[in-house]
DNA sequence: AATTTTAACTAACAAGTGTTAGTTTATTGT
DNA sequence: ACAATAAACTAACACTTGTTAGTTAAAATT
């Protein structure tokens, strides 16, 4: 039982804040109020609103990178690997859905770091272009237009954060599968 | 060929910007210094930096809803009515990829029309539903979790704004049918 | 018991916010 | 040519923003 920190619980009221009205709109009196303190005495333990931001979306930017080097490095069929990522972005969500809202609504506000998450961004969409590629190329996936099925896959994953907190009686295991299963196979009888 | 009243150009000046940088971050000077003028003179078009977010957002979701209207009226199998609701998306996407950011992101800063709006998006959500619910008792569609179809299929087709600027190249109704196909079909061979 | 550290506080700052009032200038319709 | 309108302007407002400085009180360490 590890008890957080108060920078810890400062990112952790920020993160929610920023979910319901987005970074720009919450000001340091709000993240405070929330809080029960006043907004000067966040500054004994952050820098500024910016390093907040930074440390939500990066932190998770770098979950997502290290979790697709694993798949990469896994020995299964493409098919098995855009599995792998379903219940890498269903674990990541699930376990902090807040930020995931910064990561996908206020990544455009990072100013020193926005180069360095874009980099992260560019290479993980590279990573999963290139296993639907080599699906195509092995006959396991239908050679449709790659584009429009990375961005498909893509959106309903990005937009997990939305939907997981209104479904809690659903386990992950549970909902992965039948995410797999959906984006894989489709609806179609 | 209409052309632009200057009410129409600061909306669409401020549609630009909101998807860039989101409501909040966007103020009235930005908006004026992109047109080339002060922000005073804004207020000699329109009422209030509000009202050209609401403007945006409730003409854009009662397109969606008199779309959905038609859909539901039209005489067709429950998955032709899914193919008809992607048409739907991607046309009214296509005509406007700048406020269907603001329509996804920035909802949560309407004020007085924030209900109706939530009345809307409630009504479409709910029509959705049902379309694929007749689907499944039709045996059309598997008998797979309702709930994780329509999510996985309302977040690709929300996330649209985010990809038709960048695949010019694409025509609408060649995107529309390779979207309908991988949504209803799936990825698998 | 004395000292250092932690973490809150009050007060203030400079800059930026949406918006209003009143004025000026160019264009349009008579 | 004259009046009316449209659309810009300057100046200012009341308020909010992120942040800093300096202070105080309790807790932890010596």
């Amino acid at each position: 039982m590890k008890l957080e920190t108060r920078k810890e619980e400062i990112i952790n009221t920020a993160t929610k804040l920023f979910k319901e009205k987005g970074y720009s709109a919450v000001t340091m009196r709000d993240i405070a109020k929330a809080m029960g303190i006043k907004a000067a005495s966040l500054y004994n333990h952050i820098n500024s609103k910016q390093h907040i931001l930074t440390d939500i979306i990066i932190s998770l930017a770098e979950e997502f990178t290290n979790g697709m080097k694993t798949v990469l490095l896994t020995d299964v069929s493409n098919i098995e690997k855009l599995k792998l990522i379903v219940t890498l972005h269903v674990h990541i969500t699930a376990n902090n859905t807040y930020g995931m809202a910064s990561l996908n609504n206020d990544w455009m506000h990072l100013e020193e770091q926005l180069d360095y998450y874009l980099e992260l961004r560019d290479t993980y969409e590279n990573n999963f272009r290139g296993i639907l590629q080599e699906g195509i190329d092995n006959n396991e996936i239908i050679n449709s237009n790659l584009e429009i099925m990375l961005f498909s896959m893509l959106s309903t994953l990005r937009s997990l954060y939305l939907w997981i907190p209104k479904k809690e009686d659903l386990n992950t295991t549970e909902l992965s599968d039948n995410l797999s299963h959906i984006l894989i196979n489709g609806i179609n009888k």
